[in-house]
DNA sequence: TATCTATTGGTCAGTTAAAGTCAAAGTCAG
DNA sequence: CTGACTTTGACTTTAACTGACCAATAGATA
């Protein structure tokens, strides 16, 4: 197993086991109990904890320095809470298409999920539905649904 | 015998001992075992393993380098065709649980997709959906979704 | 306060260890 | 003999790893 691995998985697990989904290190401690060469960390941080990864990396030199690994709640998850908040009980066949699009449109969702949503309230499932509970139906899928992709 | 009819015996045994239908090798060391040039193997790979014939390559160069092969369920389409004839005009929660989970195991549908089928039927949203017409309403869904899939 | 020093972490260029590509040469059935 | 398939190896690309040297910081000392 590659030496970049192991310490992949030894962040990942500081990092879980953290209730704020912070891992803080000393580089030097750090690699001497891993056996490799302290900027092999550097190497693994820039390599699989940047921030399109979704991690936010500090550091501080010095006596007493460290280096701080964040997971940071991706704002992903808090703009599809926002939108599902803003689905009312209600919701007409033309906006929830407009709520995917967006969706779809700012990478909240795959293209994969956006045709699954479509389908879920698509006409012919609607049929089956009494029109006077269209929208409520609507609303309740598609919020479920976002909620899943939390 | 040709060797690259021996490379294509060797991948399709380790494929058949692998539980998961994969084979993952390392492309010197594997050709230095069966006694040929590395690039020996992209070619049996390019030629013999295609997506069409069913297969899917994966690799990673660099240290610690790899080859995955993996062997998929061809007749998707046809799978999910079968299981969409198979549900009528109704569909009770507990029968559409064991569809989604058959559909999951059988790597006919992803985990996301099975997540998003899941909630698009959960008890949150038949809750809005008159009792007599619930059945109906998941069996509509259910087969939609599926459909959008194949 | 200003400066020195020990203790950290950062950077980068170079090395090693893989896999990918491609064109040329070889083989073989029809 | 010809065309399709095989085989080969030189060259390319990518990822992992290393070590020498640089930069920042805290604490001690003048």
């Amino acid at each position: 197993m590659r030496i970049s691995d192991i310490i992949t998985e030894q962040i990942l697990k500081l990092l879980d086991e953290s209730e704020e989904s912070k891992a803080e290190i000393q580089r030097n401690e750090f690699a001497n109990i891993l056996g490799c060469v302290p900027s092999q960390i550097n190497y693994v941080l820039t390599s699989r904890f940047t921030p399109e990864q979704g991690y936010i990396v500090e550091s501080r030199r010095g006596g007493g320095g460290y280096i701080r690994i964040t997971r940071v709640q991706m704002n992903r998850s808090s703009a599809l809470m926002h939108i599902i908040n803003s689905i009312g009980d209600l919701l007409d066949q033309a906006t929830a298409r407009v709520v995917i699009d967006n969706c779809l449109h700012n990478s909240l969702i795959s293209s994969e999920a956006a045709k699954l949503m479509s389908s879920a309230i698509s006409i012919v499932v609607m049929r089956q539905v009494p029109i006077n509970l269209r929208d409520t139906i609507r609303a309740a899928v598609i919020k479920q649904m976002l909620l899943a992709q939390i």
